[in-house]
DNA sequence: ACTGTAGGCCAACGCCTGTTGACATGTCGA
DNA sequence: TCGACATGTCAACAGGCGTTGGCCTACAGT
């Protein structure tokens, strides 16, 4: 056995440096988006030269793939009292856009950069998908809703923390559950 | 006298030229957003060389700044039924995204670009706001509400034209304003 | 204690970018 | 007809980018 022992895979020296890395990078591709945000840049935020960058990542490309995995931690909406899943939704999704940038870096970046952009259609197909697909009794409108909720979340989102509109800044996390949330409350289980 | 004869100011003879220019920049920008447009390929699209861009418009923020020069064209939402406002501006806005590529243009250099987020602002603050205030009563109101409808109609753009998550992109415009109209419509004139 | 190897740094490459200045061409007023 | 000025071309610049390969250095397994 080798290193500081923990019970599984093996631990690399390098591990903290991969790990540096992935912040860093997660940072800037948040903050700047894809082709502003350098591996030079990423390497200085890690402290380190930006060969390693490519060493551990092979590429910028990769590089982005890594830092883009990304988990929505959806709650189990049947759970909800079926009046309350916009609102609660709503409240999940504002709670994870702001304790993680990684949502960010994707945003940013698939506005510009194609595999980001399948990343984000991705994410939506694979992770809300099946979360409206839970609610939804007609089958054929899955796709739809969860389009729509789509909508909603990343309109807010963009104008919230990209554009920064004010009067949208401005809004406090209840506030903006009580705005959206009948709205969402509508594209998950309204009439239509 | 001078040139073509016009009513008013005088026509110089690179006007084509700098339409040219004008137009293959908003669809570059529009494409690939602020930093993936570059002036050479600008140019090669408006057939003329890189140097003519700068002479023309000095450098690349101010060739941005002419290309994304937009007017919304709100209808006059008071002469519109109460409970109308909401479809109705729906389908103006998607109207106004299909026609005209210059608001992808602002979106998409809005996202990595200051200059083009501060745009983005004025925009909104310029144009929607006034066609909001006209139909809220309490003015503290309005900048909430004009910033809402900023979130959904902004959202949906991203999503179906930028993101282009496939059941969003297949909504036809009836669909679209039939789904969306009723959001509007309560950030427009609903209750709270 | 010795040595192989993983971790890290440095310098350079080829390419592309915005931007500039010198030069050629054409057009229009005098 | 002539000259001034607008229009346009060409070549180059300085800097930044992703990426590569060679070279030290220090630790881990024997």
């Amino acid at each position: 056995m080798t290193g500081t022992g923990s019970t599984e895979a093996k631990a690399r020296r390098s591990d903290a440096t991969r790990a540096a890395i992935l912040t860093a990078a997660r940072e800037r591709f948040a903050a700047d988006g894809y082709e502003r945000a350098t591996i030079r840049a990423i390497a200085a935020d890690a402290n380190i030269d930006p060969s390693m960058v490519m060493r551990y990542y092979g590429n910028k490309e990769k590089l982005f793939a890594a830092a883009a995995e990304f988990d929505l931690r959806l709650p189990d909406l049947t759970e909800v009292p079926r009046g309350e899943v916009g609102t609660r939704l709503t409240g999940h999704l504002v709670d994870r856009w702001e304790d993680d940038d990684t949502l960010m870096a994707l945003l940013r970046a698939a506005v510009t950069n194609q595999a980001a952009a399948e990343r984000m259609r991705e994410l939506f197909a694979a992770q809300l998908g099946p979360a409206v697909a839970a609610l939804v009794t007609d089958p054929a409108e899955v796709p739809v809703r969860a389009g729509l909720v789509a909508t909603q979340a990343l309109g807010f989102a963009l104008t919230r923390y990209v554009l920064r509109l004010p009067p949208v800044v401005a809004l406090d996390r209840a506030e903006a559950v009580a705005w959206l949330g009948p709205t969402m409350q509508r594209y998950l289980a309204g009439e239509r």
